[in-house]
DNA sequence: ATTAGGG
DNA sequence: CCCTAAT
């Protein structure tokens, strides 16, 4: 009963929402509490949702708010991005220095209550459902989705337990609230993280069929709000940060090690390139197994790259220490004659990059500067590009005609690493995660200009992305092949739990076979008449299978 | 410079 | 994603 008070006066009064975004560490409260009728983007979106759940009301925000937010201009973006890099900061500190404490409380017993919570709820009826959920939430709800109930309840069951090590006790499906002295703030994080959760999960369920469009808002929401969003949402800051941690400490490719081992042992003495590649080996297992223990801290691909790093074994792993073949690293001027200009344009995104790195720059590597002066380099380029194009009609009909913001055009260095060579070479590598309105472009493009006209799609289609070079794509695309028939067949099995870095976007999927197929199809006919059709010599679109 | 493929 | 061979 406690609970239910608490509850409501947690949906009214938005500040402690508020107050909730600053516990979370990375809820961005920037946009007025009250109001926000025009906002910007998913931020505001988050909030909204946050504050009331209304979905309805929400619905038609998001339908407003996505055109609006398309067709921003470069000045939102530039906001935006600076708050996002706000709101990354923030979430490292907490997140690392407190994710003993929640490990701790995740480890505990999260699995088991999740389970407990949806295997009841699965024998209930949707009337029952609204019993429990009022018990649970301590309000009703109109909501006749039964999925969506046992989702929510089930995620509010979770999440209370969450911090029931502080506050809550499960009984029957009902909320007891333990001790609320010291457990206040967490019972507030709690609450404001399961509404917005739900709030944006359901508004998902809804307007799913919206398409893309919605699915990069609610990535972008997931992404902000550090994977709340998700299924399994409790303990997800702590995934999170377990993941980054993963990720930051990936070793390089083991290939890559062969490889440039083999190179090195070229280099110096031509012969036993079986054993140097099995001394290459060793230390990386062996490296894997200590990991855990103490890679948090580090920061893992500076380290990799070192050659005295790899658990000072004594044995020199030739990381990197390879002679660049070809590309003679044209950037470096450029770098430096852009620099002085660009600087104040772009400080803001310097800015971020140093923010988010902070102290791990200060291991004395100068390339890492460098790559961080280089970076804004193509992102005032981005942005201009990206507001005087996106003229291109799309009616492909269905979920392509809308147009977004793409969250990623902000996120201009999350992933570079900068691998020194010995010969003042600077070799970087990039990862940048594809999103779904990029595969879309793709996926339209191919549809276009037609699968191999690489260049042409670059140019047309991805006008916007200065990266993403024609390379990508055909890269991308391949994959993107490789998913869209490997997926389908498999329903059932592939289908088992463990998608952690996948969102299955199904729609995309199914279109890429169809083009697939369109193009394999015109393409076969193409090859045993292509002599003549190219002998016919059509001077525009040639021999390409490219239109619909 | 672009593409196709392999890794 | 990177690298290369082939156009």
């Amino acid at each position: 009963m406690e609970v239910e008070g608490l509850l409501e006066n947690e949906k009214r009064e938005t500040h402690i929402v508020a107050d909730t975004g600053q516990a979370l560490g990375c809820i961005s409260n920037e946009v007025s509490p009250s109001g926000m009728p025009q906002l910007e983007s998913s931020e505001g979106l988050s909030q909204s949702e946050n504050t009331e759940a209304d979905t309805e009301k929400l619905s038609a925000y998001l339908e407003e708010t996505v055109p609006s937010g398309a067709k921003s201009s470069s000045d939102d973006h530039v906001t935006q991005s600076g708050r996002v890099g706000e709101c990354l900061k923030p979430l490292d500190g907490p997140l690392e220095g407190g994710s003993s404490t929640s490990t701790g409380c995740i480890s505990s017993k999260p699995d088991f209550s999740k389970l407990k919570g949806e295997i009841c709820l699965d024998n209930l009826s949707i009337k029952e459902l609204h019993e429990v959920f009022k018990a649970t939430f301590g309000r009703d709800t109109t909501v006749k989705d039964k999925l969506w109930l046992k989702r929510r309840i089930a995620m509010g069951l979770t999440n209370s337990c969450d911090v029931s090590a502080t506050t809550f006790v499960i009984k029957d499906n009902k909320l007891v609230k333990k001790d609320n002295e010291d457990g206040f703030n967490n019972v507030n994080l709690g609450a404001g993280k399961e509404h917005l959760a739900v709030a944006v999960e359901y508004n998902e369920d809804l307007l799913n069929n919206l398409s893309s469009q919605i699915d990069e808002h609610q990535t972008t929401s997931e992404v902000r709000l550090g994977n709340n969003v998700v299924e399994n949402n409790f303990a997800s800051e702590d995934l999170a940060a377990d993941q980054r941690a993963a990720k930051r400490v990936r070793k390089p490719t083991k290939r890559y090690i062969e490889e440039l081992s083999e190179a090195e042992s070229k280099e110096y003495s031509g012969r036993s390139i079986a054993s140097t590649k099995s001394i290459g080996f060793r230390p990386l297992s062996s490296k894997a197994h200590a990991r855990p223990a103490r890679n948090v801290s580090l920061e893992g691909r500076t380290v990799i790259t070192r050659l005295d790093s790899l658990g000072g074994f004594g044995i020199q792993v030739p990381c990197v220490y390879r002679i660049r073949r070809s590309r003679p690293r044209k950037n470096v001027t450029a770098l430096l004659k852009f620099h002085p200009s660009g600087m104040g344009m772009t400080a803001t995104f310097i800015k971020k990059g140093f923010d988010v790195h902070g102290s791990q720059m200060d291991n004395g590597s100068m390339n890492k500067v460098l790559e961080a002066k280089s970076t804004p380099e193509q992102a005032p380029e981005q942005f201009v590009a990206e507001s005087k194009k996106e003229t291109t009609p799309t009616d492909m009909g269905q979920n392509m005609g809308l147009k977004y913001v793409d969250p990623s055009g902000d996120t201009s260095d999350d992933n570079v690493v900068t691998v020194p060579t010995a010969k003042g070479g600077i070799r970087r590598k990039h990862h940048r995660a594809w999103t779904l309105s990029e595969v879309m472009k793709l996926v339209e493009g191919v549809s276009k200009y037609g699968a191999g006209r690489w260049s042409e799609i670059k140019r047309l289609a991805f006008a916007s992305y200065s990266y993403r070079t024609s390379v990508d794509l055909k890269d991308k695309w391949r994959n993107l092949l490789k998913a869209s028939f490997a997926q389908t067949p498999t329903d059932k099995g592939a289908n088992s739990r463990k998608h952690p870095s996948m969102p299955i976007p199904a729609s995309i999927l199914l279109r890429v076979r169809e083009l697939a197929e369109m193009q394999a199809q015109a393409s076969l006919p193409n090859l045993s008449t292509g002599k003549l059709s190219a002998c016919g010599g059509g001077s525009v679109n040639e021999t390409r299978p490219g239109y619909l």
